[in-house]
DNA sequence: CTGAAAGCGCTTACAG
DNA sequence: CTGAAAGCGCTTACAG
């Protein structure tokens, strides 16, 4: 049978409150009983139950996690991040998906209701916002990474998209590219509006106007099929910035089965910096988000919550940077 | 305040007894009464607290799950599996990677000593037999998936090992190649021994001797580094079978870098079918392994074994298949 | 069909 | 410094 508390108490000759408070550090025990009751502990190999720790004292030490998928290329890399994290802290990741519409949403906030954990991750699903301010008003801290859809109302923490954007356009620039495509993700995602005007600034300061914008929908598929298409009807460009490294590789192909070279005739940027950015055909050059720093950090926030700490009021943002490959040389 | 089932007894003036009854759908309980509980659970919007269910219960309906890492390439789709499982039958998932020595793993054990889940899903970190051992003996029900050590006292599930290997060698046998070069995984491991033999056994049935053998270590670096140093020391053959796709693409390199072919020259062939494999240049032709299904299957196994039901003696074993692609096509 | 009571394994005032 | 008792929010014999 586990061995509880009451066990431990019995065996160490001392009450079940005593064997609490060596558990808990609490200081007003005597040196040498705390001694005493530790080395049964030890031998006993007891570990006090979770579920009743919890219980007692109204948390769980553990945080969730909610994200739409976890095939995406990139977050294993947050997930690695947040976990690492939460582990040191000694809590434990409850991971969800909300990918399997209304019934997977309404089994996550039962699991909340449940108070199966003290707060949330979210790398947020669509059509979840309703329900996470539900939950964030009824008081469950939330933290939102890689927040798409500008919702200040959450701490939140997310990549210099803006920046980002604009070290892409100066890229493109110092190469001498002056006609460029912008292959936008969804613009109803606030990454992607800001990557779109930082492009634009930048490009700005240098006197040239971005003439040429295409909403994509962040898929490989699209990417190709957009570009292929605004080719076909003879549209020209000299440097593609793709808001994604998955469209950016619909790119290459889309250059590739039209006859351009790359990066000759069009370079292509992309946006993430994901695995297989290093192993396309001409390997990517991109605007790298520190995917794994932005889990640590999501974390951290929430746990720092969790702690009392109040949370920032503003996006904590962390730098992009371009890492340069052979579909956009420097010059 | 939260609202508890006291509250909820009170408003429908029965006894929590009774509460406790509808919720878990115990017949004994009049049909009007029942009605009527339900209703005022509704309206109060009242959700078990499952710590405290757990605690009464035993039970935590939660399982954990162990892995290496969650950056490997195919780690996403074997978790995507099991949180689809998992979730689907109202159970939560506790994510845990040991990968930062004795410190985690012991941060682990205490976790599980803490009765936080029910039983444990693992893709096997290395140097955790033991403890793993330990827990399955202490009554822990324990699931492996993708077991690379061949441990026939834990139920696991694979893929066909030595009839992927079977299948690269008859693919590249078809297509005329005689003189292939294996690049293996680490030895240790069962998995790779496995595709070793039936690699082997195929193509001994066409009367091939595989002379060729080198052991690799599963990364890109080393595959690319052992078979440039091969290429340099003047050994020649016309196909090479990775282990994993991550060791073929290094092999994809160091083939480019000494000015052969692929697939004219040497045809290459992997293992796994990772998100890359499509768009290395050339694509890669690879043994696919099915790891969302792997994923799916072991947390069934898992969930079956909780309810009760005896876990099967020896593996479940999933088919893999040959993906075809550009550096190795069909004859 | 229904309820009072004990129990799950802890923590935390409270009293000494 | 230490312990008896109540309480966290449920479930489950047991009795009626």
């Amino acid at each position: 049978m586990r061995v509880t508390i009451a066990d431990v108490a019995q065996a160490a000759g001392v009450s079940k409150t005593t064997v609490s408070r060596v558990l808990n550090t609490r200081g007003e025990v005597d040196a040498s009983t705390a001694a005493k009751v530790r080395h049964v502990i030890d031998r006993m190999g007891y570990v006090p139950s979770s579920g009743a720790v919890g219980l007692a004292r109204g948390n769980s030490r553990t945080v969730g996690m909610l994200v739409p998928s976890l095939t995406w290329p990139w977050m294993g890399e947050v997930l690695q991040g947040v976990v690492d994290t939460v582990e040191a802290a000694d809590f434990g990741l409850l991971l969800f998906t909300c990918n399997r519409g209304a019934e997977s949403v309404a089994r996550f906030t039962h699991q909340v209701s449940a108070r199966a954990f003290d707060g949330l991750l979210v790398v947020e699903p669509e059509n979840t916002l309703g329900m996470l301010t539900a939950l964030h008003r009824d008081g469950l801290p939330v933290v939102l990474v890689d927040d798409r859809g500008h919702h200040p109302e959450f701490p939140s923490v997310t990549a210099a998209n803006a920046e980002g954007g604009a070290a892409a356009a100066r890229h493109l620039l110092a190469d001498g590219r002056r006609r460029p495509l912008v292959l936008t993700g969804p613009l109803r995602f606030g990454c992607v509006r800001d990557r779109l005007a930082g492009f634009r600034a930048a490009c700005a300061d240098h006197g040239i106007d971005v003439g040429q914008v295409t909403e994509g929908d962040f898929t490989e598929a699209d990417g190709r099929a957009r570009v292929g298409a605004l080719l076909a009807e003879g549209r020209r460009f000299d440097a593609v910035f793709a808001h994604n490294d998955l469209a950016a590789i619909g790119v290459l192909g889309a250059l590739r089965d039209a006859g351009l070279r790359v990066p000759e005739d069009v370079a292509v940027i992309g946006f993430d910096d994901i695995p297989v950015a290093r192993h396309t055909e001409p390997s990517l050059t991109t605007v790298r988000q520190p995917m794994r720093e932005m889990g640590e950090t999501a974390a951290r926030l929430l746990l720092a919550r969790l702690a009392g700490h109040p949370s920032p009021s503003s996006p904590v943002v962390l730098p992009t940077r371009v890492t340069v490959r052979g579909s956009a040389p420097a010059r």
